[in-house]
DNA sequence: CGTGTGACGCGGG
DNA sequence: CCCCGCGCCACAC
């Protein structure tokens, strides 16, 4: 596995329950400001086969990147359940549930 | 190899 | 707030 891989799985498994972080931050954290894409994709295969909060990461508009039923729900879902609220047009604070760097 | 495709992000209009 | 364009990058064809 790539260190950068590594690093990503490591950082999102820290993310504290109720609060989130966006897929740049993600990716500037693990080292590469420029891969949120892959950080993305990233989740997109993993989700599926590890133990690891995916639904904590959403994009830097506050907002879930799913489509309605495509997983949109599933990830509001968890993210209800841990306390996490919804603004107008499904938005995220970020200044309140942001992990803070 | 060239091209298209996104769970992205930033800047503009 | 919405829509676009552009940069970015791994991946599938």
């Amino acid at each position: 596995m790539q260190e950068f891989t590594a690093r990503v799985l490591g950082i999102i498994k820290t993310i504290p329950k109720g609060q989130v972080m966006t897929y740049g931050q993600v990716a500037s954290w693990a080292g590469n400001s420029r891969a949120a894409r892959q950080v993305s994709r990233f989740l997109t295969t993993y989700s599926k086969s590890h133990e690891l909060p995916w639904h904590r990461v959403i994009n830097s508009q506050g907002k879930i990147s799913l489509q309605p039923g495509k997983g949109f729900e599933k990830q509001q879902g968890l993210l209800l359940a841990e306390g996490v609220e919804f603004g107008v047009g499904n938005r995220i604070d970020l200044t309140v549930y942001g992990r803070q760097s």
